[in-house]
DNA sequence: CTGAAAGCGCTTACAG
DNA sequence: CTGAAAGCGCTTACAG
């Protein structure tokens, strides 16, 4: 005997009383109840998520799915477990569980989600890392799942989502090199199909435009999104004709990589060639010179991302009656010393 | 209508059979398994995972439940999506699924595994950031929850675990430093009662006698294990009468901050003071002077949990059947410069 | 080789 | 206020 049984036996009453005195329910008589609380904390009691959902519908669980590969494993993940923290918090003042799920590299995320969603392990799901055609976003429609991304498609976007303001940062950066005299400035975004480089990468032209310039195709660099990334990008730069006095960078990561390469080449950063980085990592004041870059609480987009993704889940909609939530998540400019080479016009 | 019934419905056969044809039971006409297996491809059939644990009793998902902190958040964190990405790779080989239970600040660490498990929402548990007493350790036992641990903690150990050799890092650290002749050497340990640091100092004094050194107490330096962790660490130092001519870090970051330190106070690391950092990060060769450290793969790590958690539980003993595993895991020096100088005897 | 039926542990109308 | 019973979606002996 175990479960629910168990302790309704121990308590010489029926499960059904055991069950809407631990759920508190009205009607269940308040000496009763004390008897069961204190007999299920007494016995460890918690019910059994299987027979719970399987009777309910609902899971009580919320699933985060972040995907593994060698880039995220050195780099960005000090992004994911903030966004953690934010999430597991305001997730739990509703009794909601945060479960991370790891996409391995051998499986393909639509597949991985396709199989998550069908086997209602979760309520709802936070996907992150969008691509630009990203067809979870359309498993997760038809599903009817309720879900929130962190990040942007290139596609529709009636759904919820939220997303690093890339606009704004490219928007300043680029005012702040154009008025230390820069006309040829460079961007490094990422090699792979994720959105977030395009969306980048647009911002960035837009930006330039906005002050009269074009940019020149050989300065939209691609390269990894690390440190390794960087160093490729300091090799890029080095290597052209006509080079950039600066460079915009989507990733903190990389500027390590790029500050070795210059330093090789007998070159120094914020004096050769201006670098304005993009989140302020552990690292950041400390690189030499100090990195200018964008500062944002990760607890607190993990705590959007868990009221964003609540306004779509009926059961909490009306708690959080935002309808779908389209947000970008405002960065705001930490000055380094890494853009202050000012240029003769 | 939903679930197998609708398969089995649109099929026009029993759902008896459909489970046994998905399930891979002998005793299906193979043309009967065909049309189902295309049935569910085509109509995205998963089974309900509640459904199946309630009858099966198990949930197929192993749980890794990992803390989530100011320091954890800012730090280790690229620590866990390396192992991650390890675990997940191994476990889908047997078609278990990684889930990642981060546990809130706000929520005692003990508490939220009881209720985990309680809930059965998962067959087997990783835990890590072990305590010097642990109670999740006594609670994992009593409830006959296969289990691994990540750390040493300071009780009885004939659980299975893994934990990163902390002692040969102390002696190879210890007997390089001793070569150049270094005798006032001084160790940093987290603040916290995490066991590793525990095992480290332990670790650490034991190298020290055997070349016949004795500890001072105060160069048993507690401190965050983070960059700011560094920089106090780094005032500590300074502050001594009689200071250490080196140190050994028990976390990488803690160097960053360290370096700073020492350069705002127009000190060398590597020239006045010798590091020895702990895990090689992705900042480790790009720090002037480059620290040395110990290299390992996170990935390997997170195979080996995998492989020691599947040998404690009853359905995989026998594929890995080495009984309860106690592994500390190597770390292979990586030269830097930082620990360079040489003491005059 | 297939179908009918039991039962996993819960929650919740329903009856009293 | 409480108990008895149905049923959530599966899997698996059992019967044929």
């Amino acid at each position: 005997m175990k479960g629910i049984k168990r302790l309704a036996q121990h308590l010489d009453i029926s499960i059904g009383t055991v069950s809407r005195a631990l759920n508190g329910k009205p009607d269940v008589n308040e000496e009763t109840r004390k008897r069961v609380l204190d007999a299920a904390a007494k016995l460890g009691y918690a019910p059994n998520q299987a027979g719970r959902s399987l009777r309910r519908g609902t899971t009580n669980a919320i699933g985060f799915m972040i995907e593994t590969n060698e880039e995220t494993e050195a780099n960005s993940d000090n992004f994911f477990l903030g966004v953690i923290a934010g999430l597991t918090g305001a997730l739990l003042r509703h009794n909601l569980d945060l479960v991370v799920l790891p996409c391995s590299v051998n499986e393909d995320p639509h597949d991985y989600l396709q199989r998550i969603v069908a086997r209602r392990l979760v309520d709802a799901v936070i996907i992150s890392a969008t691509q630009r055609e990203d067809r979870r976003i359309d498993l997760l429609k038809a599903a009817h799942v309720p879900f929130i991304a962190l990040g942007r498609t290139g596609g529709p976007d009636e759904h919820a989502w939220i997303d690093l303001d890339f606009e704004g940062v490219a928007h300043e950066a680029v005012a702040r090199l154009v008025a230390r005299g820069h006309k040829q400035i460079a961007v490094a975004i990422p090699d792979t199909d994720i959105n977030l480089g395009y969306v980048f990468r647009d911002a960035f032209i837009d930006a330039l435009a906005r002050h009269g310039l074009t940019v020149d195709p050989s300065f939209i660099i691609r390269a990894r999104s690390s440190e390794h990334g960087g160093y490729t990008i300091g090799n890029a730069i080095l290597a052209m004709e006509d080079r950039p006095t600066a460079v915009v960078l989507v990733y903190e990561m990389m500027a390590i990589g790029l500050y070795r390469r210059l330093n090789e080449a007998g070159l120094t950063p914020g004096q050769d060639l201006a670098i304005v980085g993009f989140r302020e990592g552990p690292q950041s004041q400390f690189l030499s010179p100090a990195l200018t870059c964008f500062r944002m609480s990760l607890r607190d987009l993990g705590i959007g991302l868990a009221e964003g993704l609540l306004a779509t889940m009926p059961d909490y909609a009306d708690l959080y009656p935002a309808g779908p939530m389209h947000k970008l998540w405002p960065m705001e400019l930490v000055e380094g010393e890494s853009d202050g080479m000012v240029i003769d016009r």
